[in-house]
DNA sequence: CTAATTAGTGTAAAAAGTACACTAGCCCTG
DNA sequence: CAGGGCTAGTGTACTTTTTACACTAATTAG
């Protein structure tokens, strides 16, 4: 070793940001920080990668601990190392990003968290850290995600309506979409399995039930399909439905 | 502070993937190390990140201590932290990638590199540390771009013909393009400006020049444009034309 | 002048994208 | 039990984009 090494006093963490599906609303799951700094915020689930640990087996650990969710799939998005991020020294934390059901988990706070809940991403007040800025381009990549894979089914309960997937890509693009041209890509997929099976209870005509096929998606993206959702190129036009624009498109990309 | 407070004696490193193509083929820029660890083996220029030093603004410095190269726009791509990637202790890399023109640059080797060299990304040898990994993500990432986005020019002497472009689509992305069709497309995106001259001293029909259009660009990126290339889906047969396959593809994909 | 070499060009058929409006089925109420 | 309210579900014609494909043009070298 050289006599400036570059070694110093410094930590890394790992930030998860989590999404989630839920009363047509898209939601992340925040913690409230029962610790200094910023005890008492509002902050992604994340905590300090341990000396001897990987940072990818570190962001499924420090999730598991701050709110009891595991056995997921994390993914890295970026990693945010401004000088003055945190207060108590250098520190650059690692985000990394994840689709899930809901209702699959059930969140149980621990570790650091005084509580952790699902918040709605479209009404956020400012969080710990630079956790915002974090949460935000995590949200920018989930946005390009989506029209580049199916990419919604993880967010969806098992069994679901064509129309709450509609409305998942409609809160996740922040777009309308037009209710027959999404059908018709939706389904010549061939992702989803039709259950045969309709929703009870509901006060108007009960919608079809499916699932989504995951053996065909893994053949999906072997196959290096994609698809991409576009928004309608048309002016506004005011009347009839005009208002459902856009459209899901597949396409045959190989690499 | 709390007891434990996961800060230990650990280090940043950035590096940098510099993609360049000349000669017909993608170039990466790697320096040979004149300092332990793997000192004497080829690896991509990268040091410490100082304690006072933004990420963006160390991978900046670094290039350009070890290679002489700078006022470049470094991407941050991925960060990898296994616990043994480095030897001398705790180290976690942040990978940042740039496409530059290689004729614009004179490479200069400093500090703890030996010597500085660009090398054929298709026939290189095991770099240091983790780095034929982290090369190889940054490869990855550039074919997903480069099918997004009218990238190329970016590694293109300010003239060139649409031949020498077709050409380093079809070596970024491994694949032969259908020469017609590239044209069609490129040109649709009115991001070329014709120089009304042609090219000298060739044995052959001389081609064409073009310069790429910035300003175009820039509007064509506000504009939420991207196109995308696609191989052909056809069948092998094996006469005439049926080499050149693939299309380029404009999209209006706006977010 | 001829051969060699790369540049440059168009079209027709297929696939995908887009806009758009009405009927069907269930519950609730009076 | 009829009618209103609500969401589900469906098809078509037009436009745009993609795709496959083969020959002529311009230059240099010999």
């Amino acid at each position: 070793m050289t006599d400036f090494d570059g070694f110093f006093k410094s930590a890394f963490t790992v930030d998860n940001v989590i999404f989630g599906f839920d009363e047509g609303d898209l939601k992340a799951l925040l913690i409230k920080r029962g610790e200094d700094p910023h005890q008492g915020m509002w902050a992604l689930p994340g905590y300090f990668v341990d000396p001897q640990e990987d940072l990818d087996s570190a962001a499924v650990r420090v999730l598991e601990q701050l709110t009891g969710i595991k056995d997921v799939f994390l993914e890295q998005v970026h990693t945010f190392g401004a000088v003055d991020r945190h207060p108590f020294g250098r520190v650059i934390t690692v985000a990394y990003c994840s689709l899930i059901k809901i209702s699959d988990y059930t969140v149980q706070a621990s570790s650091i968290a005084q509580k952790a809940k699902w918040h709605s991403v479209s009404r956020l007040k400012k969080l710990a850290f630079d956790h915002s800025e974090i949460l935000e381009s995590c949200l920018n990549r989930l946005k390009r995600l989506v029209r580049t894979r199916p990419v919604g089914f993880e967010l969806l309960p098992p069994k679901f309506t064509l129309t709450e997937l509609q409305h998942l890509y409609e809160a996740i693009l922040e777009t309308p979409l037009d209710k027959r041209n999404f059908r018709k890509k939706i389904l010549s997929m061939n992702l989803l399995i039709d259950l045969d099976e309709t929703q009870e209870g509901v006060a108007h005509r009960p919608a079809r039930l499916y699932e989504f096929d995951q053996s065909k998606y893994e053949e999906f993206l072997a196959d290096g399909f994609s698809f991409e959702l576009k928004e309608s190129k048309r002016k506004e036009k005011g009347n009839g439905e005009a208002l459902s624009k856009g459209q899901l498109v597949k396409n045959t990309d190989k690499l």
